[in-house]
RNA sequence: UCCUCGGUAGCUCAAUGGGUAGAGCGGCCGGCUGUUAACCGGUUGGUUGCAGGUUCGAGUCCUGCCCGAGGAGCCA
């Protein structure tokens, strides 16, 4: 009997009658030549049936196949520049077929669909071929992650999901009841990390993040996977540097890696190609300038307005996609504002007012994928700046003892893993870079 | 929470100034030996988001509500 493969393998069985199991994604009927186009989760390959090649009820049963029906599949491998898949370029010449399940009216058509159509389906939009190369693509940017990570003395320190109060006492919480007890859904693992950087050194946390915010934006989930690396023994210069090694990392790997997928996609790999450390540098100061500067030569009204902006604000998203487009590599913005930012962070020397404080900002406007910053390392400041943040000092007492047994300098990031997707992918909106995504109005599937 | 746009066949959309709701795709039947979202012929298909109002007559005008999309704020 014929050895059973997989798509991905077909280019070595050339010459070959190999059989698949898979699902019937397309087809053209040419009367007595049909077209079937098969996926078996590692890619797509075109079957040919012939009529004259094949007994009469294999015949007949390729053409009643319906889109997603199941099947084996059997025949002989052929190079044919003119059959598409991925990899194209090879075809089955089908010698038999068996089919395990007729799918009956499935929803799903190969053409354009609206967004609520392909979300309230999206148990099968899955399979279609954009889905399934930017969901293989998220795949290897988390192994890459968790590769890069692995192999520069990092441990895997996974923190607890159920929290009993806010982090950073900010954004909105998805609170549960945790055995009578108010506990709330953890938007960060930072804290936690901090302690385990004592015993470990380098440590990073990778999991889900929920924040209740009610954002309805192409950028926004609200529940969303993160990888926080923690870094004992390292300042805000040295997590530059950190950065951008781990960055362009990430995207090399889906470079080398899922080269099909980003084609599939249609993606223009030349500015990803240019993701190369080092990455350049302008503080908050530096990007106000050239947002007044951008301001000034900007035509659109509406958009102007939108840039406006004030020393001590935060960037907005119209600010960062301004910005970015100015760059061919991501962008380090550091120096932010300390009242724009999180209570923890290291006041820069001899300036209170800003924060040792860095995003990096995605190029081609997608804007940012990090946000770090030195940890103040100091107890009495860090209970100062409790103190003026109005924050509950009993709830951090564990987090300021850190700071009495042992203090160091020390500094982490956190990279949110869908943004890193969509931009990789040059997607316009994340919620196709995780296969269920949640989001402000979309719970189901 | 605010601003903008939208909701018509399974899907994507059309329908003059208020006058019998239509096309493509899909499904089904038939044809075709190189298709790439094939093509050709036939056929099937509707509580126009919901409720009320104006009118001889409402997909179309008015009021309220529901749902979705994009953006702002907040953030990764």
């Amino acid at each position: 009997m014929a050895e059973t493969i997989r798509i991905q393998d077909i280019a070595r069985h050339v010459g070959q009658e190999v059989r698949l199991q898979g699902w019937l994604h397309n087809r053209t009927d040419k009367g007595k030549l049909q077209f079937l186009q098969v996926r078996d989760g590692t890619g797509f390959v075109q079957c040919v049936v012939f009529k004259k090649e094949i007994p009469e009820e294999v015949f007949e049963a390729a053409r009643r196949l319906t889109q997603e029906s199941s099947l084996i599949i059997t025949g002989v491998v052929r190079q044919d520049r003119r059959a598409p898949g991925v990899p194209g370029g090879y075809e089955l010449g089908v010698t038999d077929l068996q089919v395990l399940q007729l799918a009956q009216d499935y929803p799903i058509q190969p053409k354009e669909h609206g967004v609520e159509f392909l979300m309230d389906h999206r148990h099968l939009w899955v399979r279609s071929q954009r889905q399934w190369a930017v969901l293989r693509v998220r795949a290897t940017v988390i192994r890459a992650i968790r590769d890069w990570l692995d192999d520069h003395g990092f441990v895997n320190m996974d923190t607890p999901i159920l929290t009993p109060a806010a982090c950073e006492g900010t954004t909105t919480l998805f609170e549960t009841d945790y055995f009578g007890e108010p506990a709330y859904l953890a938007q960060s693992g930072q804290l936690y990390n901090e302690a385990n950087i004592y015993a470990f050194g380098r440590v990073y946390c990778f999991g889900p993040t929920f924040r209740a915010e009610k954002s309805k934006t192409r950028r926004h989930l609200t529940e969303f996977w993160m990888v926080e690396p923690e870094i004992a023994f390292c300042d805000l210069d040295q997590l530059m540097e950190f950065e951008e090694q781990f960055v362009s990392y990430i995207v090399r790997t889906c470079l080398e890696e899922r080269a099909y997928e980003l084609a599939l996609l249609g993606r223009d790999t030349g500015p990803l190609e240019r993701v190369v450390p080092p990455f350049p540098r302008i503080s908050y100061d530096e990007a106000l300038q050239m947002l007044a500067q951008i301001r000034q030569e900007m035509e659109d009204e509406e958009l102007r307005e939108l840039l406006k902006i004030e020393w001590g604000d935060d960037f907005g998203s119209p600010h960062e996609t301004e910005l970015t487009k100015r760059f061919e590599k991501p962008v380090f913005v550091y120096g932010y504002p300390t009242e724009a930012k999180a209570f923890y962070m290291e006041p820069w020397p001899g300036r209170p007012e800003v924060t040792k404080s860095v995003d990096l900002l995605a190029p081609e406007g997608y804007g940012e994928i990090i946000g770090g910053s030195e940890r103040i390392s100091d107890p009495d400041l860090l209970l100062e700046r409790l103190r003026d943040w109005g924050l509950p000092e009993e709830s951090f007492g564990w987090y300021v003892d850190l700071r009495r047994y042992g203090s160091v300098v020390h500094s982490g990031f956190g990279l949110g893993v869908e943004r890193t997707v969509t931009w990789i992918c040059g997607l316009d909106h994340l919620r196709e870079t995780i296969s269920f995504p949640r989001m402000l109005k979309r719970v189901y599937p």
